[in-house]
DNA sequence: AGCTTGTGGCTAACACAGTTAGCCAAGCCC
DNA sequence: GGGCTTGGCTAACTGTGTTAGCCACAAGCT
């Protein structure tokens, strides 16, 4: 039996190739194993199990979101900033779904788990975005706004979790375009920032 | 062996039940088979497996969230209705995780599917909040708004989705009350609903 | 080179959840 | 009361996750 080269770090990121292609519900140790081309038990010498499995897809998605996020910020500002953070999750969810899902449902077991770290780039690229409105914290205001910025950065993540969400999982059912329905979310979301 | 008296409604509010206490990942045949006093088997007389359980669940949990909301937005109109419709949403989320967790990811079969007129219930009643903002169509003015309509259910469902779904799974790390990031959250819907 | 040792494969076996088959008694209808 | 439908049961099978324990490969030391 020759070697099969693998780490843990293969085996999840396969992992997580594998659950964008046959969704996250039908991702199987036996399928995983069979993709990398082992047995199955083998994986258990780089993985813990398939809840550990899980976590670590999780927070690779996270990275993967945030990397996405802050890339398309960066250089812009205001409402163009906000665009291109809504367009980037979106774009990352929808090509991404079994890997997105894996971070739905699980919590990060303390400040030092790694999905923890990965969850908190990402809301940090999403609260660049909100530098353009005047409610994250800027050196002269920061007193003012600091709670501001934790309720509007939920609720924007809301809206791009749940819309990314349910158009994955194709809840929209009606016949109107939805890419057109993004647009106006992004509109209904510069509106309700801007307005105050 | 007496009879249990079971049958399809009281399984599956037995099942809603259950998921809402152990969570939608643990229901198992087997717990809601002991949960109603019968085998795991037995089960099968009265649905026709896990999926068609989770289904029908769905449909329960759908029914419900409709009749909630649609008599929390009942009398009230404008931002009140948004109001009233959101925090009845939440909560009903909040008060049962495991039947509304049962309806993420799951498509009608088709137009007659129970599934699919709880569904338009749910969004009926989300819809008669838009009313109140002069983009539901009302009789005068039906041509112009239709499609915003769409869309703005479309960004509205996914913000409460979104937020109920991510508090639900304690996702919210950061300090600040979730409450009144609730409250933050409907006072930014009023506003991107209403500036136009 | 040969020996040693850790590691990453393997097979075998088990636990447990979902499901099906097939039996049998409870209760309804005449 | 006798038959039929129905809803329970046991037994058995499948598929998935997981553990135990073995063994070969490859790297490193002497």
């Amino acid at each position: 039996m020759p070697r099969a080269g693998l780490d843990p770090t293969a085996v999840v990121a396969a992992g997580a190739a594998l659950a964008d292609e046959v969704g996250l519900a039908n991702l199987t140790m036996g399928l995983l194993a069979e993709r990398v081309g082992v047995r199955t038990p083998s994986l258990y010498k780089h993985v813990d199990g398939q809840e550990d499995l899980n976590r670590r897809i999780a927070a690779l998605a996270l990275n993967e979101a945030a990397d996405a996020v802050g890339g398309a910020v960066r250089g812009h500002a205001g409402r163009d900033a906000l665009a291109a953070a809504a367009r980037a999750f979106r774009a990352f969810v929808l090509q991404h779904p079994g890997r997105y899902a894996a971070t739905i449902g699980i919590e990060p077991s303390g400040p030092d788990d790694p999905l923890a770290t990965a969850g908190r780039r990402l809301l940090d690229s999403f609260t660049a975005v909100l530098r353009g409105y005047e409610i994250a914290e800027t050196a002269e205001t920061a007193e003012i706004a600091e709670s501001d910025v934790d309720h509007a950065l939920r609720t924007l993540r809301s809206l791009c979790h749940g819309f990314a969400t349910l158009q994955s999982a194709s809840a929209f059912q009606r016949s109107a375009d939805i890419d057109e329905s993004f647009d106006w979310l992004i509109s209904f979301a510069d509106r309700g920032l801007r307005a105050r």
